[in-house]
RNA sequence: GCCGAGAUGGCGGAAUUGGUAGACGCGCGGGUCUCAAAAACCCGUUGGAGCGAUCCAGUGAGGGUUCGAUUCCCUCUCUCGGCACCA
């Protein structure tokens, strides 16, 4: 057998072309013995290329995918391309193309000439493309569930609207007050818009967190981004005016007998209608000013509370007290009732506002006895203390004195306890092209209707002008052919939704997709889902946990709602890569710094760069890149390939006899220990996704077989070149595949079994004993396995450098840990 | 401000339930080969003292528990990520 050198290139074009031509991933959705499906998040083509973030993601998913394969799993691992939406389209402007030639030739790139060369399992006949009417038909056929479900609100209401997009944002897409595309400022608009109402799922959201296997940081972000408040919404009469009230919602009624005022949100409807004719003029300015406010640069904005007398006043019916009601702008419209009862004593907002108003301060709860007045913002504590100054109240610890007081307003029709959420409805309509069209109608007899679904898709025209124009409007709107179309009620004239629908909701379905692509006529075939949802394992960026991961959470949910399937939850694993930096810098292309993968792959192959990625740092960290180390994965292979296929040492695996131990070899057979604990820490390393280390013991393996191959006994070297290629197939496919073919195995590896341990050999005949005096390391030295403790401790004082130290002193205490530690203290 | 994660050689990072800190790799130093260089290979590589055996110090800072602490507890500093006037 002839080893030849170590040709990556030649290697993994063949085998990509061998595995293709065998359909070799491509698993039997019909028939799965054992099914694993393994997600990733699929790319979104707005840039020319992937970059090696990618390639650290999918590298790592297929890795692990891999392993799952030798486990005896039927793995499902396809891919697909999130093509829609404003990332791709601003792309395509950026660079003065239409999408509609952009993103066909980014896919065509990404597939062909990057993804197929990584070497991962992906099941290309499965591929899934958002922008393919087959694709999107079904997204708005999505849409139309939601409809369904009543889940669906077309409401104006003062939106995010990005002027560098010309569209409307949603919120989870506004980062420091910036468009997350763009950067530009976002501003406030009045819109008409479709909303889902995601809000009513906001229990449902967080309760299924409880249920699945996500990182903890991943749920802490999504229960704090669902924010949930248990308070209650009191309602205060406005003095004078009986008909008239107001609505606060509160976490914290226990302290409401030192509420001094009321602020209303700008925003807030009664606004008007609470102004006295005193203090029209000053509200409206102060409206006006807020409005403005947006528009300014974000930093500017002092956070000084502001806040103008409405001139009306309320009542609080727990104390009688007259409250006046302002206008302020930290009071925020979409929480809560957009109302704030002011208890300056205990919160600092409203100390704060209170001293702008000039409003006066009651203090009611005392601290470690304290009762002083409060006259500073560091004063104002807003955790546990005993109530004081509040009638029935007084002395009870707060807890017990929120629950008495709900009781007490609730009896007397003063308000209702509830529950408010941080969450906003998913606004789902953009004012773009790139994107499916809105399944909706508009009949000015019949109001909005969905499209019905026998006439699903509403394709997207082809059109040359697609820019926005910031009428607020899409594109869409200028094509009078698309626009104008039938009430599907009354067929009289109507007027199709020219917005296009938000990005996310391509992708919050498209796990359901992958297994029933080849089906027409359904969006997933039911007995498809039953046998391979939910996901095994989904892996990707915690860029995406309060974005695309709550909605795909969610469409899942309301889809099992309406009956589709019987799990609610979309994925029962998760985990994410970490971020891959360039000289300590998040890479990005103001930066620079994005590293683009082609190259180094063809010059240190596939194989080398996915592990030296993987080998970087723990997977869930990510780390710096740093292309020197690519060399390290580099030489490892090549010493693997020389070692498993030296002509000498395959000849030796050829002859029976074997050949006589190398001069200086010791006479006793060597032991395979190091192999079976290598395959042990490989196992168990992957099945946790720690990649760095499990390469680190692959290394330590070479290591070792570089030295002792020429010890082993003929039958010890079979078990060896049966073992390490198994042991490289997840991480260098090709290589592993080469190496099992020259040794004279049967095609392909990747269909063996991950190699199994044997626990009695990891067992050595002797162990290192570590010698301490007083906790300090003083020596080690080799003992027998079967060795007494006290035939330990016999020895240990024996020992000279032992006795050094325990020269002219008293033996205290003796601590031995068996066959690893002995601690004399004296 | 609140929530979450973290801090270990020149660098990336290892270290089961507390039990030899620095595995593995990069880089660096020395050597072999070469007319020479690169590549490759071999040896060394936490800091300090010593020719050396060896000794001392050492896992962000300070304290504590323990025979023994990178690991557990308390206080503090800094870094990163998320949220941010959320009532």
């Amino acid at each position: 057998m002839r080893k030849g050198p170590y040709d990556h290139q030649a290697i993994e074009q063949k085998w990509q072309e061998r595995w293709d031509h065998d359909h070799l991933y491509e698993v039997d959705l019909d028939h799965p013995k054992k099914k694993f499906y393994n997600l990733i998040m699929f790319p979104y083509p707005s840039a020319a290329a992937l970059h090696v973030g990618h390639v650290y993601c999918y590298g790592g998913a297929d890795t692990y995918a891999r392993y799952k394969r030798m486990q005896g799993y039927d793995v499902f691992e396809p891919m697909g391309f999130d093509a829609f939406g404003i990332h791709a389209e601003n792309y395509a402007i950026t660079i003065k193309e239409h999408p509609q030639v952009v993103v066909p030739r980014n896919v065509e790139h990404f597939r062909e000439d990057q993804m197929k060369k990584l070497g991962a399992m992906f099941d290309w006949s499965r591929e899934v493309n958002t922008t393919d009417p087959d694709y999107y038909k079904w997204t708005q056929w999505v849409f139309l569930q939601m409809h369904r479900a009543g889940l669906v609100e077309r409401k104006v209401a003062a939106v995010d609207w990005c002027p560098g997009c010309k569209t409307v944002l949603a919120n989870e897409q506004v980062i420091d007050g910036e468009c997350e595309r763009c950067h530009s400022q976002v501003e406030q608009k009045e819109l008409a818009q479709w909303f889902f109402k995601i809000t009513k799922y906001a229990d449902r959201l967080l309760a299924g967190l409880d249920k699945i296997d996500w990182p903890e940081r991943t749920k802490a972000l999504q229960k704090h981004w669902i924010g949930k408040k248990v308070g209650i919404d009191i309602t205060y009469k406005i003095d004078g005016q009986p008909d008239k009230s107001v609505v606060c919602f509160t976490t914290r009624p226990e302290t409401n007998f030192g509420a001094t005022f009321v602020v209303l949100a700008p925003e807030h409807p009664f606004v008007d209608s609470l102004t006295t004719p005193e203090q029209r003029a000053a509200v409206g300015a102060y409206r006006e000013l807020v409005k403005k406010k947006s528009d300014m640069d974000r930093t500017e904005l002092s956070k000084e509370k502001t806040g103008v007398f409405t001139g009306s006043y309320c009542i609080n019916d727990l104390n009688s007290a007259r409250m006046p009601v302002w206008v302020g702008d930290f009071v925020l419209a979409h929480f809560g009732s957009g109302a704030v009862v002011g208890v300056p004593a205990h919160d600092i907002r409203d100390f704060e506002f209170a001293q702008m108003a000039g409003i006066p301060v009651i203090r009611v709860l005392e601290k470690d006895g304290d009762r002083s007045e409060i006259t500073k913002g560091e004063q104002v504590w807003e955790d546990a203390g005993t109530v004081m100054n509040s009638g029935f109240l007084d002395g009870m610890p707060w807890e017990q004195a929120r629950e008495a007081i709900m009781d007490h307003i609730e009896k007397n029709g003063w308000g209702t306890r509830t529950v408010s959420f941080r969450l906003h409805d998913w606004c789902i309509s953009r004012q773009r092209y790139w994107g499916p069209p809105i399944p909706m109608i508009h009949c000015e007899k019949c109001g909005w209707v969905p499209v019905p679904e026998k006439d699903l898709p509403v394709l997207l025209p082809k059109i040359v002008e697609y820019l926005p124009d910031g009428s607020g409007r899409g594109p869409l709107a200028r094509v009078e052919s698309f626009v104008k179309t039938e009430c599907p009620v009354c067929h009289g004239p109507a007027e199709r939704e020219t917005d296009v629908s938000d990005t996310f909701l391509d992708s919050a379905w498209y796990q359901l997709r992958y297994p029933s692509t080849e089906f027409g006529e359904k969006p997933f075939d039911d007995e498809r889902s039953r046998k391979w949802l939910p996901v095994d394992m989904y892996i990707g960026g915690i860029e995406h946990a309060t974005m695309h991961l709550i909605y795909f959470r969610f469409v899942t949910m309301v889809l099992h709602d309406l009956g589709y399937f019987d799990f609610d939850e979309p994925s029962l694993k998760l985990r994410h890569q970490g971020l891959i930096i360039k000289d300590g810098a998040k890479m990005s292309k103001s930066r620079g710094n994005v590293v683009n993968p082609d190259e180094y792959i063809r010059k240190f192959g596939a194989d080398a760069f996915r592990t030296y990625m993987l080998f970087i740092g723990p997977y869930e960290d990510g780390g710096d890149f740093n292309d020197r180390g690519i060399l390290g994965a580099s030489r490892f292979f090549e010493k693997v390939w020389d070692v498993l296929l030296t002509p000498s040492l395959s000849a030796k695996l050829a002859s029976e006899g074997g050949l006589p131990p190398l001069a200086g070899g010791p006479e006793t057979k060597v032991s395979l220990a190091k192999l079976h604990a290598t395959v042990k820490k490989v196992g168990d390393d992957l099945e946790n996704l720690h990649f760095n280390t499990a390469i680190a013991s692959l290394m330590e393996l070479g290591n070792w077989l570089k030295e002792s191959s020429g010890y082993l006994s003929p039958d010890q070297w079979k078990e060896v070149c049966s073992t390490v290629p198994r042991l490289l197939a997840p991480f260098a496919p090709h290589l592993a595949e080469e190496l099992w073919e020259k040794l004279g195995f049967a095609y392909s590896v990747h269909n063996q079994l991950f190699p199994i341990y044997d626990e009695s050999e990891l067992v050595e005949s002797s162990f290192v004993l570590t010698v301490q005096v007083n906790g300090k390391v003083r020596d080690t030295f080799t003992l027998p396995l079967d060795i007494t403790q006290s035939d330990v401790e016999k020895a240990t004082l024996e020992r000279e450098k032992v006795q050094k130290w325990l020269e002219g002193k008293t033996v205290k205490k003796v601590i031995y840990v068996p066959r690893k530690l002995i601690n004399i203290v004296i």
